[in-house]
DNA sequence: GATCGATGATTTTTT
DNA sequence: ATCATCGATC
């Protein structure tokens, strides 16, 4: 057991070696807060705890697999029956073992965000609840945030205050009634039901409070209260409960996290054991030393010292570009520059705070033919042709569900239009079968529909039967999924549909296939419901694939938990980052700073933050300040560089709006408006060339930097030119391109 | 019931 | 700017 230990420093190894009870690591970013978790799982099994005994809880899949893996490698086990995993499916798991205590049945679908919002249309036409009034996202968001706070809709209604709330709760009432009657639940529901659960079942918190002795928690500052109670109802018997956050980096708030969670844990946990990780692995001391000032400004925290024993490193890279164009033509220079300096691309990942900003970036990279991956945002599963294939197969393993059922009845087309789907699902409701199962009753079928549409739908629950006793005499998922391609004609009807994008989808359809015999193999005959389950719980962020050597593209909410060698944020802007929608609260300012913290922190050894002075929103320029959180970045830190407008970029788009924006005055009132910062002290001409870069000169042709010397107008370079030679070239006087 | 074109919302982040 | 939804027309 020393060998566990062996590698870890005095904070760490006391960490893991805590006594039972209650335990909370702080542990700030890059300090070792996987490998505690990790090693003090092999730290119990080696004193006597079984693997069947132990409840790790993860916030991502991927986070999961990566735990199994390592204890597995700790403890040389790899077939051992951990529970590990996130809330979600863990809860899902739990609810299946017991569905029927809670009226659930067995083989519940589990609801995304699409689905959910696919039912509360059914809903809101239901209620006569005009949609245009009352939005859709928002009463989903609203449904979403009761249930993570533990509220029926008995309960919300006695909160409701204004007249738009009370209409959210009716809405909630009939989505919860709608939801069960497809024998669904929704994410929310994996954890809430599980609670309920336990509440109500003492028999079955019991089992599993006596079963698990020890219940570990990562990333605790981004749990919410049902998250909370749950596991208080877990810990209940034995107390043994080990959660590990940072309260820096708590960046979920949106989503009902509670940072007090952790801050107030002590409380919650008497006799808390309380341990501190603040030495950085992770980064240089520059990068270091920025995280620290910038988080510093936060008001709401535990505070902490975080330090390395690292080099300090280059400077970070601080740059405006002139638009979100230009941005993404500078992030291919920098993938290159650093590919130069002889940095895999795989070692690159660029950050971003909202998906829509991957679209500009990708097309970039693509153009420069870079090898890129973009992770998470339009996810695989999101496509229209897989929800469509997937719907499929949900309505095989569950006649009941409506929402699927309402996707694919008339995809390909069968000419059953609204009012037929309308009065089918009505005559479902009336007579208490499922939807599905109507088949069975054509008399009921004809009575509501009229002949020729009833022949129609016929038809079609006909293959649907067809399907789900394959499925029943368990032939396997790929199997069942290529028999449905098939019976459907869906590859002639996607060459039809769109011929444009017909290869693209079929080659998607094709990955699904693949996903499904990988699965069946995995699985070793897993079945149909295990199946959807997977795809419902599993989004694949896991698809993050290491030494692909491809530039990774993410939100930076999808970048917590990971590092990188080198990390370029673009969009470092006021109304981006901080976003606009969480600017005028102070702790959503906080939130948005503790968001940067987690960007900055991600580098290990390289950092570049990115902003422009202009981007586009609903097609339209609309100007940019810089964002106030790199004023708070000390400016030794940085090097700070804005691309000579001049004559680098293309011709100006609009000559006086130009002129206008860089004139004197214009930037002294961005200096009056943007806070007292650093951020003005030095803004250099420093050159857009650099060594290895590949450029363009009128006469001279193509040729490759490789010395570049002064600024301004000093600049000189020096260039091997393809077909003359080397020449020292002085910019100013003669153009000078670089190639993208 | 399907198709075409106009209209209006959309962008915060994800299990 | 782009996408989804809605309405009018076939």
């Amino acid at each position: 057991m020393t060998d566990l230990l062996e590698s870890l420093n005095s904070a760490q190894r006391a960490a893991v070696t805590a006594p039972d009870g209650p335990v909370l690591v702080v542990a700030g970013a890059g300090s070792g807060k996987t490998r505690v978790l990790t090693t003090r799982v092999a730290w119990l099994l080696e004193h006597g705890v079984y693997p069947s005994q132990v409840l790790a809880y993860t916030f991502t899949n991927r986070a999961a697999n990566q735990m199994k893996e390592r204890v597995a490698t700790l403890v040389g086990e790899t077939n051992a029956p951990f529970w590990i995993g996130t809330f979600h499916a863990t809860g899902a798991r739990i609810l299946r073992s017991h569905a029927d205590r809670l009226g659930l049945a067995r083989d519940f679908a589990i609801y995304d965000t699409d689905d959910q919002k696919r039912l509360l249309k059914n809903v809101f036409a239901d209620l006569n609840v005009d949609a245009k009034q009352f939005a859709i996202p928002a009463a989903r968001a609203a449904i979403s945030t009761w249930k993570n706070e533990d509220d029926s809709p008995e309960q919300a209604r006695s909160k409701a205050k204004t007249f738009v709330e009370e209409t959210y709760v009716k809405v909630y009432e009939g989505y919860q009634k709608a939801l069960r009657a497809c024998k669904a639940v929704d994410f929310d529901d994996l954890i809430l039901e599980t609670v309920h659960l336990l509440e109500t079942c003492d028999d079955v918190r019991d089992l599993y409070a006596g079963k698990f002795r020890h219940v570990l928690v990562d990333e605790f500052q981004d749990t919410n209260a049902l998250q909370l109670l749950l596991v208080r109802l877990l810990s209940s018997v034995h107390g043994n409960v080990f959660v590990v956050g940072d309260d820096d980096q708590s960046i979920y708030g949106w989503r009902g996290a509670r940072v007090e969670n952790m801050l107030e844990f002590e409380q919650h946990f008497p006799g808390t054991h309380l341990y501190r990780l603040e030495q950085n692995y992770r980064s240089v001391g520059i990068i270091l030393d920025a995280a620290n000032a910038l988080i510093a400004n936060n008001k709401r925290r535990k505070g902490k010292n975080l330090w390395t024993e690292a080099a300090r490193g280059d400077p970070i890279s601080v740059e405006e570009h002139l638009d979100a164009e230009d941005e993404a033509a500078r992030v291919v220079e920098i993938v290159r520059r650093e590919q130069s300096l002889g940095r895999e691309r795989g070692d690159i990942t660029v950050m971003y705070r909202t998906n829509a900003q991957s679209r500009l970036l990708e097309d970039a990279l693509r153009r420069a033919r870079v090898p890129h991956q973009v992770v998470g945002s339009v996810q695989f599963y999101e496509r229209r042709e897989i929800r469509d294939l997937l719907a499929y197969l949900k309505l095989t393993a569950n006649p009941a569900d409506e929402v699927s059922l309402q996707r694919i009845i008339n995809q390909p087309k069968r000419k059953i239009g609204d009012t037929t789907v309308s009065r089918l699902l009505a005559c479902a409701r009336e007579h208490a079968i499922a939807a599905g199962d109507l088949v069975m009753r054509s008399d009921l079928l004809r009575d509501a529909l009229g002949p020729a549409a009833a022949q129609r739908v016929l038809q079609f629950l006909g293959q649907l039967a067809a399907w789900r006793r394959d499925a029943a005499d368990g032939k396997p998922v790929p199997a069942l999924l290529e028999r449905i391609i098939a019976d459907i004609q869906y590859e002639a009807f996607l060459r039809d549909d769109e011929p444009e994008t017909a290869l693209g989808r079929l080659e998607n359809v094709a990955e699904l296939l693949n996903g499904a015999h990988a699965f069946h193999e995995a699985a070793d005959g897993g079945t149909l419901v295990q199946f959807l389950e997977q795809i419902a719980l599993v989004a694949d962020q896991d698809a993050i694939r290491d030494g692909e050597g491809a530039v990774r593209l993410m939100t930076v909410h999808t970048a917590k938990g990971l590092e990188f060698p080198v990390v370029v944020v673009t969009g470092c802007e006021d109304d981006l980052l901080p976003h606009a929608t969480s600017s005028d609260t102070a702790a959503g300012v906080e939130e948005e700073r503790r968001l940067f913290y987690v960007a900055l922190t991600r580098a290990r050894t390289r950092l570049y933050l990115l902003h422009a002075a202009r981007r586009r929103r609903y097609g339209a320029y609309e100007d940019s300040l810089p964002s106030r959180f790199l004023g708070e970045i000390p400016a030794e830190l940085c090097e700070r560089r804005q691309i000579d407008h001049g004559w680098r970029l293309p011709p100006p788009r609009t000559a006086s709006a130009d002129a206008d924006r860089y004139s004197a005055s214009a930037i002294a009132g961005r200096r009056a408006r943007s806070p007292a910062s650093s951020w003005d002290r030095d803004v250099a001409q420093v050159s857009p060339f650099y060594e290895g870069q590949t450029v363009v000169h009128a006469s001279f042709g193509a040729g490759t930097v490789v010395r570049v010397e002064g600024a301004g107008d000093d600049l000189e370079v020096t260039v091997e030119f393809l077909d003359h030679g080397r020449k020292h070239i002085l910019p100013r006087f003669a153009p000078l391109h670089p190639v993208d």
